[in-house]
DNA sequence: TATTGTTATACTCTATAACTATA
DNA sequence: TATAGTTATAGAGTATAACAATA
C-alpha cells in the first residue's frame, strides 16, 4: 500500500465529517423545497437565479454553462425543458448567429419569486439558525477564502499522481 | 409579493453562496476522483466506507440505509451493483431470516483501500490547503454544531408555511 | 479551422408501488 | 399485522460523440 496515505489531522477529519452531512442534508433539504415548491430542480434553479440576476435577464448558454458547472449538452436539456414550461425562452443573438440566447420571462420570474422565501427560510433554519453572528462571520470568511482558493486552482479534480496500485 | 421575503442578512448570504460553492466544487472534484480511481459513485463509496468501519465487515440493510438517506430500493440497487462487481456479498441473517447482510470483501477494501489516498488528498488540496489551523478548527467546531442541529431537528425540508401565491 | 449549440444515444441513479417472506 | 427486502417500472439527469451552422 502507499505510505502516503491518510494525511488528515484529527480536527481536519473532524472538520470534513461535519462539512460533507452539513451541506448532503442542506442540499437535500433545498432541494426538496425547490422540487415541492416550483417543480424545479437545483440546477434549474440556479440557471434561473443566474438569468434573474442578469442585467437584462438574459444570458448566452456558454456564459451560463461557465457558471453551473455542466456538458454543453446538458445544458440544452435544461433549458429545453425550461422554455417547454414558459419560463425561459430561447433565440439566437444578434450580433453571432451561432450563439443563442437564454432570456427569464415574467413566469420564470414568477416561479422564483414563488420559490424564493422558502428557500431563504431553509437555509435559515438549517445553517444559520444555530449560530450566532460571530460564528457566521467566521464561517463567511472561511469560506470565502477556500471558495478563492478553488477558484484560482484548476480544480484538476485531485488525482494528480495515479495510485499505481493494481 | 410576501413581505417575509429575503431573512438573510449581507454576512449570511456571503457565507451561504461561499459554502454552498465549496461544497459543490468539491463534491464534484471528489466524484470524480472515485469514478476515475476506483470505478465508484460517491453512494458506493459511503457504503463501502461504512462496511470497513463495522466491526466485522458487515451491516444489515436497514442500518446501511440508516446511515446514508436513500429508498431502501435504491439501496437495494447498489448493493447488487457492488455484489456483482466482488465487492460486498449478501445474505440472509440467521438471526433474523428477513433480514440480508452485506458484507465487504477482500476485494472491496482493496477498492478502498486505492481509492482512499486520492480521497484524502482532493480534501486535503481543494478544502484545507489554504486554511490554516485556527481556520480549520473554527470550521470544525461550526460545522459540527450544525450537523448536531440539523440531527437534532427533523429535516421537515423547510417548508412549513406554505407560500400561498398563486 | 474554431466555436456554438443541438441531437442521438446510452447509462446511472432514484423513487413509487406491488410483491414475497419472515416475525 | 408489521417488518425487511426485492422487483418492476418509469422518469430525471448526465455525458460522449457526431453533427450543423456560423465566424
Amino acid at each position: 500500500m502507499n505510505d502516503r496515505s491518510p494525511r488528515l489531522s484529527p480536527t481536519e477529519l473532524a472538520a470534513y465529517f461535519a462539512f460533507t452531512e452539513v451541506s448532503s442534508l442542506l442540499r437535500h433539504a433545498v432541494e426538496k423545497q425547490l422540487k415541492d415548491v416550483g417543480k424545479l430542480s437545483y440546477v434549474q434553479f440556479q440557471l434561473l437565479a443566474r438569468l434573474g440576476d442578469a442585467p437584462d435577464g438574459s444570458q448566452r448558454m456558454t456564459d451560463l454553462a461557465d457558471g453551473v458547472v455542466y456538458s454543453r449538452s446538458g445544458l440544452t436539456y435544461q433549458a429545453q425543458s425550461l422554455e417547454e414550461r414558459g419560463l425561459v425562452t430561447r433565440a439566437p443573438s444578434p450580433e453571432d448567429e451561432r450563439s443563442t440566447i437564454v432570456a427569464i420571462t415574467a413566469e420564470g420570474r414568477a416561479v422564483l419569486a414563488k420559490v424564493f422565501p422558502g428557500h431563504i427560510e431553509a437555509v435559515q433554519s438549517l445553517l444559520f439558525a444555530s449560530l450566532d453572528d460571530a460564528d457566521v462571520e467566521v464561517l463567511a470568511r472561511v469560506m470565502t477564502q477556500v471558495s478563492g482558493h478553488l477558484r484560482a486552482n484548476p480544480p484538476r479534480s485531485a488525482g494528480p499522481r495515479k495510485v499505481k496500485a493494481d
